[in-house]
DNA sequence: ACCTGAACACCGTTCAAGT
DNA sequence: ACCTGAACACCGTTCAAGT
C-alpha cells in the first residue's frame, strides 16, 4: 500500500525536477530535494541515482515525439514528414539541453541508449514510408540517420542556426532524386 | 626568471595529465597533483582551472592533425584525402574521449570552440582541393561537414562501428557524381 | 511504511605558511 | 619566486533516528 504523502512527494519531485532542469542543468540533488520540500533521503528513495531522475524526466519528452509520427505521415509526403519530425526532435533536444548539462557524458550516453529503440522505431516508420513510394533510397539506414541528427542540435545551439541547411543536405543524400 | 624546478613541475604535470586522461577521464585534480608529486596549489598555479589543463593536453592532438593535411593532399585525390583525414580526426576524438568524460558538456563545448578554427581551416583546404578539380560540390560547407563528423565518433564508440558507412554517406552527399 | 537531516567521502579550488 | 598541504564550500549518496 502506497501512502498518499509518498505519492504526492514523488509527483512533486518530478514536477520540480522538470522545472529545475529546464532553467539550469547544474542543479544538484540536494537543491531539488529542498525545492521539493523533502529530505535528500526521500529523493533517493524515489530515484536511487541522479541519472534515474533525469531518465524519468526525459522519458516524457520522448513519448510525445513517438506519438506524433502517424499524424505527420498522414498529413504530408514521407520526406516532408521526416523533415518536420526531425525539426521537432532537434527542438526537444535543444529544450532539454539542461539535462545533458547535469550529467557526465557517460550518463548522457545512457540516456541516448534508453531513447534509442523508440526513436529508431519512429525513424524506421518515416523512412519506410518513403521507400514504399520511391522517394527515399532503399539503403537508407535509420541508425545512421539518428546519428547524423545528433549533429543537428549542436548546429542549432551554435551562434547561427545552420541546422536547416544541414538537414537539407542529409535529406538530399537520402533521397532518390539526382543532384541539380 | 623561471626557476628550473617550476619548469620541471609544469612539464611533469602535463605529462602525467596526458597519461591519466587517456586511461581514465574521471581523474580528479588532486589525483593528478599527487601523481605528479606536487601540491594542489602548484597544479593550480600552472593551470588555474581543470578546463585549462584539459585544453593544453588537447591542443597537442589538434596541432598534429593540422600538420597532416598537406601530406595527405599530396599523396591522393582530395575526396580520398578527406576520407583519411576524417578517419584520423575520429580516431583522435575517440582516443581522447576521456577528456570529455572529465568535463561538463559546457566545458566540452569550450574545447570544441578552441579547436574550431584550425579544424575548419583544415577541412576548407581539403574541400577546396576537391572543388578545384571538380570532384566535390562547390556548395559543400566546411562547418556542416565538421558538425556531421561529430556524429561519426559517436557511431565509432557504439557497439558496432558504423562510422565508415556513415562517412561514405556523407562523402557521397558532397560529391558531384550521381547516385548509382 | 515512509520521512528527516546529519554525516561521509569526495570534488574543484584557495591561501596562509614555509623555503 | 615558488611550493606545500590544510581547509572551504560544495557534490552525490547513505543511514540512524524518528513518526
Amino acid at each position: 500500500m502506497v501512502r498518499s504523502d509518498a505519492r504526492e512527494n514523488r509527483a512533486r519531485i518530478v514536477q520540480v525536477a522538470r522545472e529545475a532542469f529546464a532553467e539550469d542543468g547544474g542543479v544538484s540533488m540536494n537543491q531539488i530535494a529542498q525545492r521539493a520540500g523533502v529530505g535528500p533521503g526521500t529523493l533517493y528513495r524515489n530515484f536511487p541515482t541522479k541519472e534515474a531522475l533525469v531518465l524519468v524526466v526525459y522519458q516524457h519528452e520522448v513519448d510525445q515525439l513517438m506519438e506524433s509520427v502517424p499524424q505527420l505521415l498522414a498529413a504530408q509526403p514521407p520526406l516532408e514528414a521526416l523533415r518536420r519530425w526531425t525539426i521537432d526532435l532537434v527542438a526537444a533536444m535543444r529544450k532539454k539541453h539542461g539535462l545533458g548539462d547535469a550529467l557526465s557524458p557517460g550518463a548522457y550516453q545512457a540516456i541516448a541508449e534508453q531513447a534509442y529503440d523508440p526513436v529508431i522505431t519512429a525513424i524506421t516508420q518515416l523512412l519506410d514510408a518513403g521507400k514504399s513510394d520511391g522517394t527515399i533510397r532503399v539503403d537508407a539506414d535509420p541508425r545512421d540517420f539518428l546519428q547524423l541528427t545528433g549533429a543537428l542540435w549542436r548546429a542549432a545551439s551554435g551562434p547561427e542556426d545552420r541546422s536547416a541547411s544541414m538537414l537539407a543536405l542529409i535529406l538530399d543524400g537520402l533521397s532518390t532524386h539526382r543532384h541539380p
